[in-house]
DNA sequence: ATAAACCATGGACCACTGTCAATGGTTTTG
DNA sequence: CAAAACCATTGACAGTGGTCCATGGTTTAT
């Protein structure tokens, strides 16, 4: 697959998916037997594209994800550093999605207290949502 | 309160308190009564921050964080487009949760496969997490 | 065969979210 | 009272995650 084509259908743009393999997150190789210098892609960096998006709603940088994508990919996993970062991130992606699933309760709070009340303001729904 | 209280309470440096308040995400003001210019925070910036950093975690940016204290605080909350605005917000972070946890399934496979299998790579795990 | 669409490379540029340093004033503390 | 700790303002700097442009080559469609 080119980069034209993977870009389609994992909805990135060609210089996304170029920044992406600078730093290691995506590989591709040129088809020995061409003539030109197009990379080609194999069929999974499609799937690879959308746990990059996962990871990066998840909260993790292009570096954090490289690392992973070594991990998991890889035959020469060493374990114990691995645990150690597998853990870390494990711990930080549950605790954002504590604290998103917090944010996302006042967005609705939020949103309820204004159907109740359009024009007068959030005032009913003073202490209401307090945490404490 | 003053600023260096207020970053000790909430665990943020200073700088990045004015640097919120440039930004309009949270208020102060001077004591009308001091000779100095030292800026008095309320009691509550506390909470806010702490809810900046949940909106952080949930994704919004600086911007989009703004807007939704304009409209938590807000008297003249003009409901059309608050009504709007808190939707978007609310299905992007519900989304954003799906995937973080989809992420989160992931890291805890790979660590499983590692546990399991420290010494040859994770190849026992190929095709045992896939999607679809 | 020629225009339109694609590709690679390199580097400049961008918005965002802070952080730091310099300068000069104020308060607190020993 | 003097040093240490605090404060405000300004502006420069930094890291992250891309995006855009120019140049020049290749493929595809008409």
């Amino acid at each position: 697959m080119r980069i034209g084509e993977l870009a389609k259908q994992a909805d990135v743009s060609r210089d996304t998916i170029r920044f992406y393999e600078r730093h290691g997150l995506i590989c591709s190789d040129v088809d020995p037997k061409a003539t030109n210098s197009y990379r080609i892609y194999p069929e999974d960096a499609v799937l690879t594209l959308e746990v990059i998006r996962d990871a990066q709603a998840a909260g993790l940088s292009i570096a954090e994800i490289t690392i992973f994508m070594g991990q998991f990919m890889a035959q020469d996993a060493d374990s114990c550093d691995a645990q150690v970062f597998l853990d870390a991130r494990i711990a930080e992606v549950q605790a954002r999605i504590t604290a998103s699933q917090r944010f996302l309760n006042m967005l609705r709070q939020t949103k309820d207290a204004l159907e109740r009340a359009p024009q007068d303001g959030l005032d009913n729904m003073r202490d209401s949502g307090r945490v404490k």
